[in-house]
DNA sequence: GTCTAGATGAAA
DNA sequence: TTCATCTAGACA
């Protein structure tokens, strides 16, 4: 399946699909990529997402079309990155929670000032920090800008689903998802 | 204006 | 378990 067709898939499809695809981003600093491991769908009846009620000027690239980045802080201190879903005007999108390192390794431990590889990216605000996303790219494009996917060429891979991490508000939905066995996700 | 929960991470 | 640190969004 290629990133175009995984993209327009429905929004817990999305968010099941892009395990296993690897994020790129070509920074000034170097490139980093890694596989996604984990991720969380939030949907527009959702009361957990941010697009639950109507479009505010923080939400509005949930409402764009799919592929959009939305960067957003949380707690006043970290930042994450979700990947929209859907056509133009409906507002859901795929919290990206966890990746596997692949590239640019020396990069992301200079950018968390941390050596350990699983703990480099296993969390929505450790991966934001080590592949270099910033909330300037909020409203970028992936494979339009240099934020890149690419889908994985193999097999289906083992998907576990359990409940989000972090809200109260619908957390009994199973909208997140990651590998079965991996030792990149994150953990609470 | 005032309130509150929060899609977290690190340290202790 | 605590704390750092703060904003968007709801409601009055």
């Amino acid at each position: 399946m290629s990133v175009e067709e995984i993209l327009s898939l429905p929004t817990l499809e999305v968010a099941k699909a892009l395990l296993g695809c690897r994020l790129i981003h070509a920074s000034e600093e170097g490139l980093t990529s890694g596989i996604i491991v984990e991720t969380e769908a939030y949907l527009r009846d959702d009361p957990a997402s941010h697009s639950f009620r109507k479009m505010t000027a923080r939400t509005a690239p949930m409402f764009d079309k799919a592929g959009t980045i939305y960067v957003y802080q949380i707690y006043g201190v970290h930042f994450c990155a979700n990947i929209t879903t859907n056509e133009t005007g409906i507002g859901e999108a795929v919290l990206l929670r966890a990746l596997q390192p692949v590239e640019g390794i020396e990069i992301m431990q200079k950018r968390r000032k941390n050596t350990d590889i699983k703990s480099l990216c296993s969390g929505p605000g450790k991966l934001v920090e080590a592949m270099g996303i910033k909330k300037t790219m909020n409203n970028w494009v992936v494979n339009e800008s240099p934020i890149q996917l690419i889908a994985p060429a193999g097999n289906n891979p083992e998907v576990h689903i359990t409940t989000r991490i972090g809200i109260t508000l619908a957390k009994d939905l199973n909208y997140r998802f990651y590998l079965k066995n991996n030792p990149f996700i994150s953990r609470k």
